[in-house]
DNA sequence: ACTAGTATTCTAGAACG
DNA sequence: CGTTCTAGAATACTAGT
């Protein structure tokens, strides 16, 4: 053993050719977990004994890992698999350098005889781009990103001499593993040296280590799941959050023209007729801008006629009463707009925190806030809201300042678009014709106009003028400041109505924003969803269980780290021995998104949905 | 036979790829011994019959004797074989143009399905020259230079018809051989030439019945899991309309707010100061905080004095004061809470698009982008936008209208809030001196003014020409407008401004609001997610195929009730008849849109994603 | 040298479309 | 029948003793 064992990392011995880049990677090449990797080409198993790695994988290895030549060989992203871009390069100009041939088949080959399987790449499947970029992955549950030490769990798939050129094991597993989803792995393990499932039959073996193998399947494709599951649930805090501010925002929104209008009538003296066209105009949402909000009406949009907004103002010129009919019919439409909208986001509203109470975390209480949803949902998700976990209840603040949970809008970030948005309206303004241009049906000399109001703009006298000159014109009767007086118009949500201390009823027309009641589903559904998952870990441990015994009953030994699939990446064994069954205590799903997508332990994964993080493989969910 | 017969030479059919250099060669190609060879794709014996060649042998002929292909494929001297002298290049650029691939080894492993050999090359033996001169020479004694008629004796190998098609008892038993090997365990209860493990004890039964009821807990699991995303995937959709909605909302009302602002600061002079504190009060109570950065700013803020108008208003509306102030600091602190925050989850795996090499298509290729993503995720379900599923990138309008979609560029990464602090919001239109601000006082008629409000307030038109007027004259120097602006000659009036699509890709970019890339990625995990759950269904499937064979082979008869053959996963429903456990009592499927709680169909699935493909399995598909 | 495990090459099996 | 991925098989190589 002591001259032969190949260099583990760098070219073949054989081969001659003086490698430029690529050198040995003996420093480099760490064991991350300080177990005894004595050195290249051995490897010590738990048990204390020498294990010699073939050279492939320890060539594998150092090709991957070497960081000068990720442009031929590299890590994915989760170090759990690896890629090769360009199988023709790599063949040529790598493979040599290692191997004492240039085919990638070859290599291939290799990578399948130790269990490794090719990821299937489904080029994008939209356009056929000129380069089909090919990209081979090849993925084997002890093969991972710096741990090196689980090459000795990679075996080699030995042509048995002895043993019966059983086209089965092996075969069933493979074919299983084919129809699983793309990231199946195919036990290493199953078919491993020493202990075969050799069963008194070919068939039981086959159908065992087909079993084993289903069930690697079926974790796999959970912890795929539960990993999507985060991802969605951060986003879906995202969305929260968001909706929770532009509410807000939206709310001060409301308020401030609210406000601003008021302003004006006290002003101007409470029945400015022309006020009122003002009023309404603002509260379109932007004098300057449709208050066709984008919604509904773009189809209409091109030919919209300005009826609608003159129409409104001179209506409410005409008469009071319309007035509030307009008010409030504007609303209606706004809402309407929204309903048209596939159902939903009736209006649950959020109830502003407007109310003191918040003396409680409780942001809204009466409903079920989201806080609690979550909560509730992370129940057993021990501690939810971990470093890196955000809260599940996007708490506005994140800092833990006890400050009431909503809170206020943010209106920096409106900030950046405003070139781009203004853009049409401005042009608008600048546009000199605008006014003039369009017949005009009435007699108002657009030049004059613009004279007339640069005065008034120019000297504050002149706007007392024209203000005077304003309310003389005007009369109107008393103009209630729509505001709060108004009454509680709707509710859909009934939520927020019992809720809260009434927010401004106008304010909850308009709006029809981000409701609650949705929110919660989404919540809910995550919720259930992630309560599934952990169901069926509960359901996987079992279906172990059961074939385990069977297994025994059957008076078969059980195969060499056949229990295996990825139980052990990290010296952790699945217990699946026992018969009791630990259903109930599942069910947590937790937090963290260390899962690792390759070899997937459903203990391990229950361990770590706990919340400690038992992984020490590096494979996070990136 | 009519239809499917594929052209003998020249690019295969299917590929639509027109072939610049191949033509086809039915005239070239003639058979030498004036045999009759009918026709491209057929061929007649010796006998008279006809017999259909198959489609790759004729390729295979036409491209070795085209003779403009000579570079990457030629008949060898004696015509007895071929040669392909760089496999690379021929499989790059012939291969596509004859098959649906480009893969050499398929191609290879046509070759040898029809009985080509291929000619080991002792490589000149002496120096290993740096270029090995690779050098593929196949040979079949059917296949000659000339010899078209002769392709009809090139024979596929055909699965043997009788031979082994199913892995299952019958053929596991003929495999069975007595002297097994190694491991074989010879202790008595099992083993018969039947060769299952016929348990009398009843033990079997117990197990196989676990089994079965433990997929089915499996599987009515994955059935609930499906629902439930389906349902979040739906309300997914709804938060992101919602967010969008909102998003315009709010900015319109931000730009009113602003107006009125400017408004009244030029009505009432720059240097009022009761102005001032309407201002202020104004953007404390949710107008856009003073374009600032906020973080500046926020401490002044707190020190403002309320004067005149701010008084004023708070007579209006009483309460709110203290709120707002509060409220404003926290904001700042949302900001920054979200960047902070974990941001939206990184995706899964994709490969990076790492190697430079890959000169063309990437578009961005470090970093992954949504789209890639996107694609990435949705490998199989090509189409992906139907009419049930919504594009990746939900267009805000809630109609069906195609509005340009977000297909934008990589805002990924442009976290909306980071740029908030930026872009200071209405800046211009804050400054007082943006406009005509020079202090040139208009003579002021007053009759003039007179008339002027006299024919505002008559005319709706009129009302609106003074609004714009007004902006016009406040907003000062021209705005430049982006894009449509300056097409849209129309704009009537501002409102109809917006006209377009309201959706603008420009919004995008400083949406404050729903982050985009962090929705799609919501879209990418959801797509992944039903993936999983499709795979997870053909797992099921597959384990439930096992658990079929394994019980056929035993011999054993089906557990009560159990009929379970995974294999038609379709309709079939799991009847696990035994009162097992399911398990955790989860797996209610939340009385979910379609999905029987019965065994779930992982095409229907798909299908009513809106997807064709009913792909089960990913494994390479184009 | 003999043996056993490994490497490389060529061909075949299976699954799936 | 075609394409893909994986396995079988033959042969060659290498190390250990």
């Amino acid at each position: 053993m002591s001259t032969g064992i190949n260099a583990v990392a760098g070219p073949s011995s054989t081969t001659s050719t003086p490698s430029p880049k690529i050198e040995p990677m003996s420093p480099p090449i760490m064991d991350e977990h300080g177990q005894a990797v004595s050195k290249q080409g051995l490897s010590v198993d738990e048990n204390g004994e020498v294990i010699k790695v073939p050279a492939f994988l320890n060539k594998l290895f150092s090709m991957v890992s070497d960081t000068s030549t990720d442009e031929l060989i590299y890590w994915s992203d989760s170090g759990d698999s690896f890629f090769v871009p360009n199988h023709e390069r790599f063949g040529k100009e790598l493979l040599p350098k290692f191997f004492k041939h240039s085919n990638f088949s070859s290599f291939v080959r290799q990578l399948n005889m130790y269990g490794f399987h090719k990821v299937p790449h489904l080029q994008s499947g939209v356009l056929k781009n000129e380069n089909p970029q090919e990209l081979w992955e090849f993925v084997n549950p002890f093969f991972k990103r710096g741990q090196q030490h689980l090459l000795s769990r990679v075996t080699r798939k030995n042509n048995r001499p002895g043993n019966i050129p059983m086209p089965t094991a092996a075969g069933a597993a493979a074919r299983v593993r084919a129809g699983a989803g793309p990231f199946l792995i195919t036990d290493g393990t199953v078919e491993g040296e020493s202990g075969m499932l050799v069963g008194p039959s070919g068939q039981q073996m086959l159908d065992i280590s087909a079993l084993s193998s289903n069930i690697a399947a079926l974790r796999q494709t959970q912890a795929s799941i539960v990993g999507d599951l985060k991802a969605l649930k951060t986003s879906q805090e995202h969305l929260w959050r968001q909706a929770l501010e532009s509410q807000e925002r939206h709310q001060k929104h409301q308020e401030t023209i609210d406000l601003i209008v008021t302003f004006l009538e006290r002003l101007f003296g409470t029945e400015g007729e022309g006020l009122k066209g003002l009023k309404e105009a603002l509260r379109r949402g932007g004098i300057g801008r449709p208050r066709e909000d984008s919604t509904s009406e773009e189809g209409v949009s091109k030919k919209r006629k300005r009826l609608g907004v003159d129409r409104m103002i001179g209506d409410g010129r005409d008469e009071d009463e319309d007035r509030r009919i307009d008010e409030s019919g504007r609303i209606v439409e706004l809402s309407s707009d929204q309903q048209t909208d596939p159902g939903q986001f009736s209006v649950p509203r959020i109830a502003r925190s407007r109310s003191s109470r918040q003396s409680s975390n409780q942001p809204m209480s009466t409903s079920v806030t989201p806080q609690e949803l979550w909560s509730s949902a992370s129940q057993r998700f021990t501690t939810l809201p971990t470093d890196d976990e955000p809260s599940p209840v996007p708490s506005t603040s994140t800092e833990g300042k006890p400050k009431p949970t909503y809170a206020p809008p943010n209106f920096d970030n409106l900030q950046p678009h405003e070139l781009n948005s203004l853009a049409p309206y401005g042009q608008h303004m600048l546009n000199p014709n605008n006014g003039a241009g369009t017949p005009a049906p009435y007699n108002l000399d657009p030049a004059l106009l613009q004279t007339t109001i640069g005065s008034l703009l120019q000297s504050p006298a002149a706007a007392q003028m024209f203000l005077n000159t304003l309310n003389n014109s005007v009369q109107g009767q008393a103009l209630q400041t729509p505001t709060k007086a108004a009454t509680q118009p709707n509710n859909y949500s009934p939520i927020a109505a019992q809720g809260e201390p009434s927010v401004d009823p106008t304010l909850a027309l308009f709006s029809p924003l981000p409701n609650h009641s949705a929110m919660m589903n989404d919540n809910a559904a995550l919720l259930k969803t992630y309560e599934d998952a952990a169901a069926m870990g509960t359901d996987v441990d079992k279906l172990q269980e059961s074939i385990d015994e069977l297994v025994r009953s059957m008076g078969l030994e059980l195969p060499n780290g056949y229990e295996g699939t990825g139980a052990s990446a990290d010296g952790t064994t699945m217990s699946v021995g026992n018969g009791s069954d630990h259903a109930s205590g599942h069910g947590q799903l937790g937090g963290e998104d260390t899962l690792g997508d390759a070899g997937f332990d459903v203990d391990e994964f229950l361990e770590q949905l706990g919340k400690t993080d038992g992984g020490t493989d590096g494979s996070g969910v990136p």
